[in-house]
DNA sequence: AATGAATGAGAGTTCATTCAT
DNA sequence: GATGAATGAACTCTCATTCAT
């Protein structure tokens, strides 16, 4: 699913023209420069519309960017969703997701950014966005735990926890290569993946390693 | 240690009142607004010094911020080293600098909160800090997983990226209950400590967990 | 006469319509929030129009003002003309006129608050509408305390001065009441007519006023 | 009484003058162009001063103006209260506060035109203050006149009434003279007098008409 | 006749920083 | 060492008006 899917346009087609361009743009220009570093200005300077245009789609500055947030957020959900429908079990279906966030890290550098570094201790509002989105993806990733304890696939512990430690662990690493840039992502796939696998006491954690 | 012996007075006694006040009442302020929240009048407003006095000792809000974020891991780090320093085993030493971490979050939340939360997103110059420190925190974990692998505790495996996971679990796990709030976080030790032992393959994950 | 009698539609019905909307809307949040608190999209808004309507009928915010200005007056001095027609003296015209504005203010709050307090110092093509808006009452007021003194009702005096006083006095009282809100303005009839008409020299002042 | 003693300066001289030069730069600006007219770049463009230096001595463009008014009305009614002290009856008092009213608006043109033209119809917090000083100046003629009447100058009758009347009348006169610029409004002092005290009953409201 | 997207000048306000005292 | 008055660039947001459709 693509940014620009996930917004749903309700007006004509120019309009929404002018309102994804500007979208687009502020995506681009928050990663770079963060939220507090963007003006909106530089949003409309880059996007060659207009401040009054901005104003007509967006009430606020941080309106854009909730709304940013709400669209990265969804293409990593969809991507996820996508990923783990085909799988068999609770474990591999965890497993997918992983694989996807990490690719999608990969290819959307600028996207990931935005909710890994730049939406970190905004305004009250913001924050409280960010929290959502994180719990969001933690009762994800906890559902498919207690799958896997049903499944007898690990053994019964503390998920909720479990699933902030995943979160908490792929934010950290993928935010260390956000910012150091070395290599890929990708490339952690296998030492991560088993890893957390250990951490959730799944049996299989070292021979699934050398497929 | 504590934040006072942080910082290396080199003057009177007296200009290190003004100084120490106005650090401090930053300290707290900072960690209640974070930064782009804070205004140097506030801190001198707070501090009952005066806008000549915060530029005569620092040379802008980001350098007070800058100083308080080193002053703050310096906190955490020394705490970790001096728990550590008795325990016998080098898995015994994660173990505890887990306990001490954990105890200090509980202990000075408006600290912690400045370093994980607070500290995000930033300027290029603030972010390199706080990655730098992550760093530090990450080798010292690091070192001691090593050292572990040597000992023979645990199995031979991707200690930096063992080390980024642990940091980022506890960043997660200790932010989210900066913002919720509930309960106590020392209260998720011991589920935490058997997460974090058997993601790295410790083979009494399970046993110690008892004690 | 009412407000839409003092338009005159030159246009098809339909056409017509819109503009009565327009209008009457305008009047309304006109005299609920100013001329400066007024937004033109907010006349839009709540007439169920666009903005591209409103540009059609009037050339500008201010041109809404001006007309509706005019519009209100009229209706102020359509009634006091009708109340007058039909009385036998000068003095006796002038009294009723004095009513009916009493009564007129007291019917329609919102148009009188427009003529009274909105539209006061606004920009000077503003300004000057106002001004002539109350020569020409001052005119008629004057015209009729000529013609008593014509009649020898009162003496001979400055009869442009003491139309310039009642109208003066007239928007005091009603401004008063229109933002104090105590009580009806007409409930200020008796002792406003004795005053008014004790400052002409009028002999019967005190007489008529038990009638 | 001057505008300058009007303020308390509790600052040091050099801090004093700023403001006063704000200030008085302030009054100026406003007078000309009114409130909605004049912008805080104007006011300090035209005191050359700086934004920063006008955003330090008033929080607002509302607070100066606010400010001002207060200011406008002290000095009017310091002066009026100065006029009257010598005077020995109520009637003679109030005569002679219309006299120094009329002389005030004379020689102070821009002060009394903030009051009786600016200051109308802008945001409720002004329109507040304006009705304030309204009410406040409407009380110290009706305390006179309550007195006159107890003198046995006026017979009983309804002062608050004949303030209202007398403030409104004043205001007209003096607006219309502020705005059509003929003559000076002193010459228009007899003509009132007699006019003003014949509206309450005065029984020599002719008599000293020659004097 | 009617729509509403688009414009952009300009408003009030904030705030890190400087510097004369 | 300490004060706080002064600076001014920068910011977010408003709104009357235009114009293609």
């Amino acid at each position: 699913m693509s940014i620009r899917e996930a917004q749903r346009p309700r007006r004509s087609a120019a309009a929404t023209a002018t309102r994804d361009r500007l979208f687009h743009v502020a995506m681009e220009v928050f990663a770079e420069r963060g939220y507090h570093g963007t003006t909106v200005d530089d949003i409309v300077a880059a996007s060659a519309t207009s401040k009054g245009a901005f104003y007509h789609y967006f009430s606020s500055k941080q309106d854009v960017f909730l709304t940013l947030m709400d669209a990265v957020a969804g293409v990593v959900e969809a991507g996820a969703e996508a990923a783990i429908a085909d799988e068999p079990t609770a474990l591999r279906k965890v497993e997918s997701a992983l694989r996807v966030v990490l690719e999608t890290a990969e290819a959307r550098r600028d996207l990931v950014k935005i909710l890994l570094v730049e939406a970190v201790g905004l305004s009250p509002a913001l924050e409280q966005k960010r929290l959502d989105i994180h719990r969001r993806f933690a009762q994800v990733i906890q559902r498919h735990l207690d799958r896997a304890v049903v499944e007898g696939a690990i053994p019964s512990q503390n998920t909720a926890l479990a699933a902030q430690a995943w979160l908490g662990t792929l934010n950290e690493v993928i935010t260390q290569w956000l910012v150091t840039g070395e290599g890929r992502v990708t490339d952690r796939l296998p030492d991560l993946r088993v890893l957390l696998l250990r951490s959730i006491g799944a049996a299989d954690a070292r021979k699934e390693n050398g497929s």
